[in-house]
RNA sequence: GUGGUUGUAGUUCAGUUGGUUAGAACGCCUGAUUGUGGUUCAGGAGGUCGCCGGUUCAAGUCCGGUCUUCCACCCCA
């Protein structure tokens, strides 16, 4: 076991039947992004740091894989260099590293290629991206995201749209037991003005997004502890006791921060949303707005939301929102798109929980050909050709092993049917056709093989 | 990054106060059955006890380090 070869920390391998677990979910992803439009894009692993640092605030810069120089990149450094410490140091002998998002390779894109797209640009990318943080149940170090995002446009027609998205994906996926949650970064923008600590609202959201893991005075706590003033906390206390459905909630802001500038636009836009929400037909919307949802990213401005499953313990399975300048700090001002990631380690992890992967989705081979000897073998390679011609996967036995043996690997691999080619078939040009699970056999023609089996 | 936890056959796990040749179940291989799998029966193979070092007459067992697993924090998908 130990002289075995191992994997990185936080890494894994994906068998043939994950793979095919895996190739459902984003098969299925893939299908939702296209029908709203979204065009495929891939970006390269690797980015210049120069990219990648000073997008995810200091403790996600510390999380970025850095890829250390080629040569003698010692040749290139001094004493100095070495004595100012590591970070300073590695800046020196690595200026390359591994992606830790998609959406930041994606502002780099929209940056580099603004003279040849045309806004509003509906990208969609499907890729791993990775990160040096400590592993744990669904948190790996190498992950894949799947990215819907659109850019170029401040509507708030995209922000609706991709809670459509969420909800046509998850239904596509037969995942029901997740809730939406959702809101607006204006509105703890607004919040924290009101409470009289403008400017504050990085703190602010960062406490609040424990509040139902550390419970209300661990909150207070925390925010004292970290500035905040008793007066302040004191006019926090009543807007954390709303409650009620998703429109008492929003009445009830209002009169905490409905004058407020910044506290009336976020009151309009979550406001707009769920009346456009409400006139979808024929659709249960799980929308929850939630007031002390926050969400890390710094880059959010507008709309935020974030998908949990309900019934399994797993962090967010997906998470996005509106960001008014991602390309900003490209040099692209004026940039405003949203978007919207989705987890697929996580959705996987919860969709083998909850058992909703269909049986018919793992099969690869629907019929293998048995190997009797040499004189069968060119008709059963024949016929081999003409099932694979008309679509259906198909192998031959490579090896003349006993018959026993050959059925033993057609059940193990949960093959359907073998096809029994031997002397006797061979001469009469027809197959014996076995259904694996019902035992019944039968003699058919190979239009008749092909004709059951398509 | 901080604190804890885990590692023994392909897999899941036993293994006494340190004491002869490290066990079980399932899986795997062979045969009973030279044209038929999943059941049954008989037999068999398979281990550097994660790795490196230390204590000891003696280490799977005790100690240190390291890697890995899972968990909490931080943060996040």
């Amino acid at each position: 076991m130990s002289s075995k070869p191992g994997l990185p920390k936080g890494t894994r391998d994906f068998g043939p039947e994950q793979m095919f677990r895996r190739n459902y979910i984003i098969d299925k992803i893939k299908a939702v992004f296209e029908t709203y439009g979204f065009l495929p894009l891939e970006t390269p692993s690797l980015e210049n740091l120069s990219v990648l640092t000073g997008k995810y605030g200091d403790e996600g810069d510390q999380l970025i894989f850095k890829i250390l120089n080629s040569g003698d990149f010692l040749n290139k450094t001094n004493q100095e260099d070495y004595k100012k410490g590591s970070k300073e140091f590695s800046g020196k002998i690595s200026n390359k590293g591994l992606r830790y998002d998609l959406t930041v390779p994606f502002a780099r894109y929209v940056v580099k290629n603004q003279n040849d797209i045309t806004f509003p640009f509906r990208r969609y990318q499907i890729q791993p991206v990775w990160r040096a943080d400590n592993p744990q149940k669904g948190r790996y170090r190498e992950f894949y995201q799947c990215d819907a995002d659109i850019i170029g446009t401040n509507s708030l027609v995209s922000d609706l749209e991709m809670v459509w998205l969420i909800h046509d994906v998850f239904k596509s996926l037969d995942l029901n037991d997740f809730l939406l949650k959702f809101s607006n970064r204006k509105i703890l923008t607004a919040i924290s003005e009101y409470i009289g600590e403008p400017g504050k609202e990085n703190t602010l959201y960062v406490s609040l997004d424990k509040l139902d893991k550390i419970g209300k005075d661990n909150v207070f706590k925390e925010l004292k502890a970290k500035g905040m003033s008793e007066r302040s906390c004191v006019k926090l206390a009543p807007i954390l006791e709303i409650s009620g459905d998703n429109r008492q909630k929003l009445e009830q802001l209002t009169e905490f921060i409905g004058n407020l500038e910044t506290g009336k636009e976020g009151l309009e836009e979550v406001s707009f949303i769920l009346d456009s929400i409400a006139n979808k037909e024929n659709t249960e919307f799980k929308l929850d707005f939630d007031i002390t949802l926050a969400r890390g990213l710094s880059y959010y401005t507008g709309t935020i939301f974030e998908v949990k499953p309900t019934t399994v313990q797993m962090g967010s399975i997906t998470g996005g929102g509106r960001y008014d300048n991602l390309t900003g700090v490209f040099g692209l001002d004026g940039m405003s798109g949203t978007g919207i990631s989705f987890g697929i380690d996580r959705i996987y992890d919860v969709m083998l929980e909850l058992k909703l992967f269909p049986e018919s989705e793992i099969a690869g081979t629907k019929v293998m050909i048995t190997n009797f000897d040499q004189d069968t073998l060119k008709f059963s390679l024949e016929v081999l050709n003409r099932l694979r011609r008309n679509g259906i996967n198909s192998e031959i036995y490579p090896d003349k092993s006993k018959m026993k043996k050959q059925f033993g690997y057609a059940d193990k691999k949960g093959i359907h049917f073998v096809a029994i080619i031997g002397p006797e078939e061979a001469t009469q040009k027809i197959v014996s056709l076995k259904n694996m699970s019902t035992g019944e056999q039968q003699r058919l023609t190979v239009d008749e093989l092909i004709g059951v089996l398509s």
